[in-house]
DNA sequence: CTGAAAGCGCTTACAG
DNA sequence: CTGAAAGCGCTTACAG
C-alpha cells in the first residue's frame, strides 16, 4: 500500500490514449475502437486500477446512497430484517446504504442526518422498532425521507407501517374460523400507551367478532405488557373465569410462550384442548414451541423494500399530502390453532 | 429542491472574502478574524450551507468509512448487535459504516466488496453469524480487513472470535460449583461439521469435568442440532438414563427452551429439580424462560468493536501474523441454576 | 490574517 | 473515434 494507487491519468498515459477515453471505457460508453478500448482495458488490468468513487459523485451529483437511520435503542430481533428488505431493493437500484443505529440520543440523531445530507444520500429511510409516533429532527426535510413502523404527528413525510387492524382481525378470524366463540384477547401493552400495535390489533379483534355475531365480552380482554410473564399469567387468569376461552389471541409471541407454560401447568394441550394466535412472527420463538406457533407476521422485510422503492421512484418535493402505506401481516400456520373442543362445542348432538 | 445548493464559492462571494477563508472556518482553524469568522458564519447560516463530504474526501483522501460486509444469508437475530458494537466505535473515531449484506451470493459478494474499495473504505469487517470457516473476495487483500466469529484457514486475516473452549468450561463450571456430577451435555451441532462453536464448547466441558476430577462419561453427551427439538429430545433421552443428570448443559438457548418442555412433561422443576445452562443469550428467550435462563453471553457487540477498533488502531501491511483473537462469553445469571437435590447429593448423612 | 492558485480524480461537452 | 480543456467542491501550501 506504499504505493500510489493508480489514477485515471495513469492509466492513459500508460495506454498512449486520453483520460476521457479511459473515461469512456470505464463506463462501457458506445464509440471507441474496440482496439483502444482492449489496450485501455489491459492497462488497468496490469495497474489494478480502481476508479474513485468519490469523484464520479462529486463530478455528475449522484451519490447512489442512502441512509437508513433507526430510531431509539434498537434491541429488538427485528431491525436486521427491516436493513435487509432495505437492502436488497437498495441493490436492484445499484444504490448503496449507509446505516446508523441513533442509539436513542437525539443530539447523535440530529448529528446523524447531517452526515448523510452531507454525504449526500439520495434519501433516508427512518425506521422505529415498533409502531408508533416519533419526533424527527428538522433537517429530514431537506432530504426526501420515508417513515418506516413509525410516523410524525403531522404526518408530513411518507411512511409505511403494518397493518395492525387487519392483522388483529385475520388472526381473530382463523380463530372464529375453527368454531371458536370464547376468545380470549391480551394486548401487547397498555391500552393508556395509545400504540398502534396496541390499540389496533386489539380494534382488529372486536371488528372480526362483530362481523360474526359474537358479542364482545370485556372479561376476556387483558391489557398485557407484551413480555413472556404477562402471557402467563393472564392466561390462567382467563382460564379461572367461570366461561373460560377456548381459544387465545395474544398480541405478541413472548406472551403466547408463556402461556405455553400456564397451559402445560393445567395439562392443558395446544391445540387439541386451546388453540393460540400469536403475533410479531419471531420465528425463533415461534418455532421452537412445542406445537409450534400459528402467529402474524410483522412484515419488516417488506417495509424495509417499500421504504427504498418510494425513495427510487416518488417525485419528491410535490406539495400532495405524502403517502401514508399500510402493509398486511400475513398469518404464519405452524401448528396452535385447531377446532374447538367436542365438550364445549355448541352444535352436537 | 429545484435551487441548486450553495458551494463553498457562493459562500465566499456572498460573504466578500476567498474561498480559501471559508475553508478554514469551516474547518474550525485558527488564523481566521473574528470578525471575518463571524460574517462567513453568518452567511453560511442564511444560505443553509452544508458542506459536500465527496470534495473533502477527494481532496484528502480520508474517506472516513468503513464496510460492514456480513457473510452467507443471515437471519439470525445477532447481527444487528455485531453493527451496532462496529458502529458505536466507529462513531467514536467519527467514522461511518455502509453495511452490505451479502445474501450468500458470491458473485454479490464479489460486487460488495469493489464498491466497498471504490467508496474508498478505510478497512472492512468481514462477519459471521456463527463461528466458522469462511472463503472471503480475494478483493479483501486490498484493504485492511477484520474477520468476526469466523477465519480463513490462511489465517491470513485479523480475526475476532468467541472463545467457545472456555465459554463451555466457565458453564460448566457453575454446574459443578453447585455440587452437580452428573452433567447432561447437548451440542450444538453435529461434531463432523467441525464447527467451533460445537466442538470447542463440548471441549471446555470436558475440560471443566477434568480439573474437578470428574470422570468423563460419554453416556451423558447427545449431539444436537441446535433446535428446539433437540433439547426436547435428548432431554426425555438423558432422563431415561439409570443414572440420569441432575444438571444440563446446552450448547444453544433453543435447545434450553425445548428441555423446558420435556422437564414440564416429566413434572421436574428447574431449578429445584434439574438445573440447566444454556449458551447464546438469546435474551427473547432466555429472559421468557420460567424460570429464566442462566446463559452464556456471545460477545456480538464486544466482537463488533473489536473489530472496527483493531482496523483504527492496528498498522497495516506490516509481515507479522495477523492477530487472532478470542473473547470470553461471560455467563448471564438468570434462575435456572440451584443445587443438587438433596436426593441425588451424595455427602448427606 | 487572507486571497489566488493549483490540484484531488473524475465526467462532459466540444472540436477535430 | 479521440484528445484537450473545463469544472465539480473542496483543501492546501504559498505569497503577501
Amino acid at each position: 500500500m506504499a504505493v500510489k494507487k493508480p489514477s485515471i491519468h495513469d492509466i492513459a498515459r500508460e495506454a498512449g490514449v486520453g483520460v476521457g477515453t479511459v473515461s469512456r471505457v470505464l463506463n462501457e460508453r458506445p464509440n471507441v475502437a474496440e482496439a483502444t478500448r482492449a489496450k485501455v482495458e489491459g492497462v488497468m488490468e496490469r495497474l489494478g486500477y480502481r476508479p474513485t468513487f468519490a469523484a464520479r459523485h462529486i463530478r455528475t451529483g449522484r451519490s447512489q446512497l442512502f441512509g437508513f437511520l433507526t430510531d431509539q435503542v434498537t434491541t429488538t430481533p427485528f431491525a436486521h430484517d427491516l436493513i435487509k428488505g432495505a437492502q436488497a431493493r437498495a441493490r436492484q437500484a445499484d444504490r448503496m446504504l449507509m446505516v446508523i443505529d441513533a442509539d436513542g440520543d437525539d443530539r447523535v440523531r440530529e448529528q446523524a442526518v447531517s452526515n448523510l445530507i452531507e454525504r449526500g444520500v439520495e434519501g433516508i429511510v427512518y425506521a422505529a422498532m415498533f409502531h408508533h409516533e416519533v419526533h424527527v429532527p428538522q433537517a429530514l426535510h431537506e432530504v426526501p425521507t420515508v417513515l418506516v413502523d413509525c410516523f410524525t404527528l403531522e404526518r408530513d413525510f411518507a411512511s409505511v407501517v403494518p397493518d395492525e387492524v387487519r392483522g388483529g382481525r385475520e388472526a381473530t378470524e382463523r380463530l372464529l374460523e375453527e368454531g371458536h366463540r370464547r376468545i380470549g384477547m391480551v394486548t401487547n401493552d397498555l391500552l393508556a400507551t395509545k400504540y398502534p400495535a396496541a390499540v389496533g390489533r386489539l380494534e382488529g379483534y372486536r371488528a372480526a367478532l362483530d362481523a360474526a355475531g359474537v358479542a364482545y365480552d370485556a372479561e376476556l380482554v387483558r391489557e398485557g405488557l407484551g413480555n413472556a410473564d404477562s402471557g402467563y399469567r393472564f392466561a390462567h387468569d382467563l382460564l379461572d373465569l367461570d366461561d373460560p376461552p377456548t381459544a387465545f389471541f395474544f398480541g405478541t409471541d413472548r406472551m403466547a410462550m408463556g402461556a405455553y407454560f400456564a397451559f402445560a401447568e393445567r395439562g392443558l394441550r395446544v391445540p387439541d384442548d386451546v388453540s393460540v394466535v400469536g403475533f410479531d412472527d419471531q420465528h425463533y420463538i415461534a418455532d421452537a414451541l412445542r406445537p409450534a406457533l400459528t402467529t402474524m407476521a410483522l412484515p419488516h422485510s417488506a417495509m424495509g423494500r417499500w421504504a427504498v422503492d418510494h425513495l427510487l421512484t416518488a417525485p419528491w418535493g410535490d406539495d400532495r399530502l405524502p403517502l401514508q402505506r399500510r402493509l398486511p401481516c400475513p398469518i404464519v400456520e405452524r401448528g396452535s390453532v385447531g377446532p374447538v373442543p367436542a365438550s364445549d362445542a355448541g352444535e352436537e348432538p
